[in-house]
DNA sequence: ACCATGGTAAACCGATCTGTTTCCAAGTGC
DNA sequence: GCACTTGGAAACAGATCGGTTTACCATGGT
């Protein structure tokens, strides 16, 4: 067993962190994060080394939770083109929770204009698996050009994501007809 | 005429506060703003009630700059599918200059994650004016539901604007024909 | 009982934040 | 010359920022 010793605190500060930077924005202080995590500054300093390797840190952790909930499960038995739509219906249904204020990950590369930022080049990875699960997929259902399409669809995503984050669109019924009408555009079968 | 006493350091402060709160986000200091622009912060707090007010004055001013830069001109004889697509031009050839931040009333919105922050209210309203000349064209071009057609381009318009203000996609080639799909199936002529 | 470890609370540092105030120089009218 | 306004420079206030350090307290091994 490689040594665990403290397991709770790290993954405190992660969780806080990204709960907090997705409410209040990237801008929240360490104080702040270190209260809402039950730890000390001292222990914050030496499981982190700075608060952007913090915030980074807690963009990667939930980075897997945040596709899991966004891709089907690897056990559906579903095609392409739902595989597409499945990722756009549970963006839908999040953005329905008065919590939801878009991608996160959106969201810290806006905030962070700065893109060697450590949090935002860890942005940058995720949103980068999401459009290449896209090109698979549109590779997958025969597109003629998957390319093309994922990043047609990526846009998409980051438009619902932003507009539903402020509160400027509610997304029903919007985003199935708006992706239908791309996939066919592009021949998905 | 209405009085003008101090004609200069008002419009110096907006347009130091727009150019640098686009750059560099709405967290900008204060002292930044006013050095930029050359006023002292007696007279700018003798301009300005407050930091928030500047702000939302400074996109207000830029409003009218912005959209005239993304419509057509008014003595344009276009049709209203080209009006349309006129705007979505545009978001391209900006979004090739380095300094292109994605729309600033966007980001806005963003960073200030309070929708009642008077700079966001005047960017939910400047947003808002986009959608319903969308909608107005979409009408006018005989789409079958413009309402819903004009939701769809404003989501198009704010993934456009966000990928490519943070610099995840260059937009050349994948607007047009990503809004020509969504107005084919509009059955705008 | 002793000491090491590790973590919390809190003071502290210098910088910066929004916002206020003081001081002073440059007009301006008379 | 002289009262008066204007506004810039800058000090100031109080809070908070990221980050460090000190002082104390809990544990547990021996």
């Amino acid at each position: 067993m490689t040594t665990d010793l403290k397991p709770n605190s790290r993954e405190r500060l992660l969780d806080a962190a990204a709960a907090l930077t997705y409410r209040e924005g990237v801008n929240i202080g360490i104080d702040a994060l270190c209260k809402a995590a039950g730890v000390s500054k001292r222990s914050m300093y030496q499981l982190f080394p700075s608060k952007d390797e913090l915030l980074a840190a807690s963009l990667e952790r939930r980075a897997s939770a945040y596709v899991a909930g966004l891709l089907p499960a690897a056990d559906s038995d579903l095609g392409p083109r739902e595989r597409i739509m499945h990722v756009f219906d549970q963006v839908a249904s999040q953005s329905a929770s008065p919590e939801f204020r878009g991608c996160p990950y959106l969201s810290a590369e806006i905030e962070l204009k700065n893109p060697d930022h450590p949090a935002s080049r860890v942005a940058r990875e995720v949103k980068g698996n999401l459009t290449a699960y896209f090109r698979t997929e549109a590779e997958q259902g025969g597109a003629s050009d998957p390319d093309f399409l994922a990043r047609q669809l990526t846009l998409i995503f980051d438009g619902a994501s932003a507009r539903a984050g402020i509160g400027a669109e509610h997304l029903d019924g919007l985003l199935a007809p708006t992706v239908a009408a791309l996939l066919d555009a592009a021949g998905l079968h």
